[in-house]
DNA sequence: CACAATTACGAGGGTCGTAAAAATG
DNA sequence: CATTTTTACGACCCTCGTAATTGTG
């Protein structure tokens, strides 16, 4: 019976182009290499080396076994590989989300819920949102809008109101609340992750020159440090408190307001029961944030 | 390290259904099969089986590790199967012939010249007949013309007259030549693996009934216990002599006659050498048949 | 209590390494 | 004569089978 052990040493060879060099590289003695060789030989049936001189080398079906033998290697690290990788999802549930305030509250949430659970999660935002669904490589989404699909589940989260982030002294600090307008060719502090807020801070402030930082709790002392302004949000606030001596400012936009939604597939419904009945309770007490 | 023998057994036991019945199939022992399944688990760092009755069963886990076991093993043995096949092609010379006779003179030849090799010969013809050279499917190829191809050398072998044989007592007996319409509509003895002349009958005695006998043996002694017509030829005149009292009448038309030509890839020549040196000593004297 | 899988332990086979021999330029 | 492969032999690991144990219905 071929063993992969064999094949790993006959690839070996081949890529070494002597036994001693494939020895070397495996770890082993040469003389288990010959053996090995001569025992494919018998189990083949066919001779697969040129040892006509003291440097063995492949004739053409050794060759061909090579060739073959690599792609049985292959197959078998692929078994591993995709068995695992499979493991891994089933023990995995992974949220793609289009802003990260719902993450706040989702993923501490799924945690309690799912404990033996792994939950990783993705910022993205893009047109075909929905298909991260379809295509499975979430088994939940959050949107900015709300799904009427047949085979999705939809429930509403909560809505995030943005708020300019100033100190008191700032020439806006006085305001009742501001206009993206307002903003518009500034320098601001801005979280590096954050989904469908870019594309708003894109299409409403394109002359505005952003800092961006990507670690959040460096973000936060940037802003305490700095007389910058930044954007904070309903959601933000109530996390952090309003312990940073700033003065915060409703943006009145439209754009500044959204109202997030948390899908999965229909199939998943019994799965994301209590889920689902914690969400209830969350979109009841909106725009605070629960630990 | 992940063994082909693991991969058997696991799976043996996905086919089986039960460890017993894979035991009992492979002829092995139950604990044999339960370590090899909990290596398998150890190594791939995943569990295949429910084990919450006393009666294992796959996973998801390990139904996708089946599935992709039976993918390393089919690679395995295809391994094996390929490069025997491509030892054998090494050590064999095929060759393909538009008629039979001159492969009783090509094929004793080839075992002379390579008598390590096997010479394996078929009988074919058609429209398309020199794409066989040229798609590998043999190494010589025999034609009924000559072949003018950059990559591809051709000589000449000898040309073969076909006879019409008849016992005396036939009316055609006493011709000093028939042509194919006199025997059209005839019963007559025919040897069933043409090639070439098959196609010559079809088309000029389209209404003559032919008894077909494969056995070239047979099909002698048959000729010679029937007082039924048949054909011979310049070749197997030579070679079977004149002792079956029978009376051999030239065809006179031009289809009664043809010539034939041996050909191989310009890529083989050098093989070929020492061969086409004696094709030429054959050619040079025609109409008979040497041992 | 019957059936199936798992653990325990000893036997055998196979692979490995070291050392010596053979082959080749 | 040097380099490389092959053979010889002993050590160890690993798989296997038998038998006892556990677990389940």
């Amino acid at each position: 019976m071929i063993e992969i052990y064999m094949l790993i040493q006959l690839v070996a060879i081949a890529d070494c182009g002597t036994m001693s060099g494939a020895a070397e590289k495996l770890h082993l003695s040469q003389p288990a290499l010959s053996r090995t060789v001569n025992k494919l030989e018998d189990i083949i049936g066919v001779k697969l080396f040129d040892r006509s001189k003291n440097k063995v080398g492949l004739n053409d079906n050794g060759r061909l076994a090579v060739e073959l033998a690599r792609k049985v290697i292959a197959e078998n690290e692929e078994l591993i590989e995709r068995v695992r990788a499979f493991d891994m999802s089933s023990r995995t549930i992974s949220v793609c989300s289009c802003a990260p305030a719902p993450l706040w509250t989702v993923v501490p949430l799924l945690s309690e819920l799912f404990p033996d659970m792994k939950i990783s999660s993705e910022m993205k935002y893009h047109d075909d949102f929905l298909t991260e669904l379809e295509k499975d490589s979430c088994q939940l989404l959050i949107t900015p809008f709300e799904v009427n699909e047949a085979d999705i589940v939809c429930r509403l989260l909560f809505t995030e109101q943005l708020y300019l982030s100033v100190p008191p002294a700032h020439p806006l600090a006085g305001y009742a609340e501001v206009h993206f307008s307002d903003l518009d060719g500034e320098t601001m502090l801005l979280f590096s992750d954050l989904g469908l807020w870019h594309d708003v801070h894109r299409k409403y402030t394109p002359e505005t020159r952003y800092i961006v930082q990507s670690e959040y709790e460096a973000l936060g002392e940037l802003i305490k440090a700095s007389a910058l302004p930044s954007f904070s949000s309903s959601i933000t606030m109530g996390m952090q408190g309003q312990d940073n001596n700033r003065v915060n400012i409703p943006i009145a936009d439209e754009a500044a307001k959204a109202t997030f939604y948390c899908c999965w597939r229909k199939e998943d419904s019994k799965r994301f029961r209590a889920f689902a009945k914690r969400l209830e309770e969350i979109s009841a007490v909106p725009l605070t944030y629960r630990n």
